[in-house]
DNA sequence: CGACGGGACGC
DNA sequence: CGACGGGACGC
């Protein structure tokens, strides 16, 4: 729904915004939103050195916790390489997250506060109904209804997303400038949309910081009794083990002892095709769990792929899950091999 | 059929 | 009735 729609990022401030010297908006800075919560960020600077040479990265994190606050900023050296990080990677899945990748705004007061909460909404209004309702008070950053049913959230391929839960008749609507959304507010709050019976609705979110609800004291509780895993790919049918336990694995030798290198198990994945980059890689083991980085292995004269690289993903059970999913998977025309690194070597 | 980088003593 | 996202502009 929201991978590839509605990410439409045209840089155009018309000089509303306050004189802050020269805001050139740059077209190398990025802004990465929906991170998953675990990343770090040497792991978000190694997917986009993926692309380019990074500049710089920073991943912002509540100044009191230290906790992600699931979003960061990636600036290039090349404009070039900028455009390609949101082409190859906006819409990539990472655990249980897309992440969005996009330019990023010059840093200004103008466009904090900007984010409006709406209620009242009629139960069959749509994404775009809602935009449409917004539009003409300014430019759009993000727009969301409220869904009953979190669980379904599958992709459409092609675009033709339809809506897995029902509405809750709220919603969220972030303008660029902060003025938009005052007006909006003006012109919006009380009004009953049209096709509607009762008056919506229209006030600024609350801050994100602010809603702590209670205090969690039990940051050790069972971390992912359950996780959904759902590769972007649908997982080979064929070769499928019931109940692999993990004991079972590690009798069966699948856990050489090099594969886990202080901090991450490494997994070889063999038969990648020569013109494979490493957002591939992202690609296929980001919806299983943490990882840490990916390594296309290429021959140093063409600088083709040699035909296997490595992954190194943080955590042994989504570790476990990659390789049994994607062992076997069909990419391209090549069937994948995928397991736990060994030691083989020349050397060896 | 082939098959397991590369960089690395670090405040 | 109220409802607060997938922590969105440098924490």
């Amino acid at each position: 729904m929201m991978a590839n729609g509605m990410d439409t990022v045209v840089q155009q401030n018309g000089g509303a915004t306050l004189g802050q010297a020269s805001q050139e908006e740059s077209k190398t800075n990025l802004i990465v939103n929906y991170l998953p919560q675990s990343m770090t960020q040497d792991e978000i600077r190694s997917l986009f050195s993926s692309i380019g040479e990074v500049e710089s990265c920073k991943l912002i994190r509540d100044k009191l916790t230290g906790q992600s606050l699931g979003y960061g900023f990636v600036n290039y050296h090349r404009p070039e390489d900028a455009e390609k990080a949101i082409n190859t990677l906006n819409g990539l899945r990472l655990q249980n997250k897309t992440i969005k990748v996009s330019y990023a705004r010059p840093s200004s007061e103008a466009i904090k506060g900007a984010n409006l909460y709406v209620s009242g909404l009629p139960k069959n209004m749509t994404q775009q109904d809602l935009e449409n309702l917004f539009s003409p008070y300014g430019r759009i950053i993000t727009s969301r209804i409220l869904c009953d049913n979190i669980t379904v959230r599958q992709f459409v391929t092609g675009g033709g997303d339809y809506l897995p839960g029902l509405s809750k008749g709220v919603g969220f609507i972030r303008f660029d400038q902060r003025v938009e959304a005052e007006r909006a507010i003006q012109e919006l709050n009380g009004t009953i949309p049209k096709g509607s019976s009762e008056p919506i609705t229209v006030k600024f979110a609350n801050n994100p910081s602010n809603n702590n609800k209670a205090i969690p004291p039990l940051a050790y509780l069972a971390p992912q009794a359950t996780r959904r895993y759902g590769g972007p790919i649908h997982h080979p049918t064929g070769r499928f083990r019931y109940s692999p336990l993990a004991g079972d694995l590690l009798a069966n030798s699948m856990l050489p002892g090099n594969a886990m290198n202080g901090s991450g198990w490494c997994i070889f994945v063999y038969n990648l095709a020569p013109e494979t980059e490493e957002n591939v890689l992202w690609q296929l083991f980001g919806p299983f769990g943490a990882v840490q980085s990916v390594k296309v292995i290429r021959d140093l004269q063409t600088n083709k792929c040699k035909g296997f690289g490595f992954v190194t993903m943080t955590n042994y059970d989504e570790a476990v899950v990659a390789i049994q999913s994607l062992n076997g998977y069909t990419l391209g025309n090549r069937v994948l091999q995928v397991s736990f690194k060994t030691n083989k070597s020349k050397a060896a």
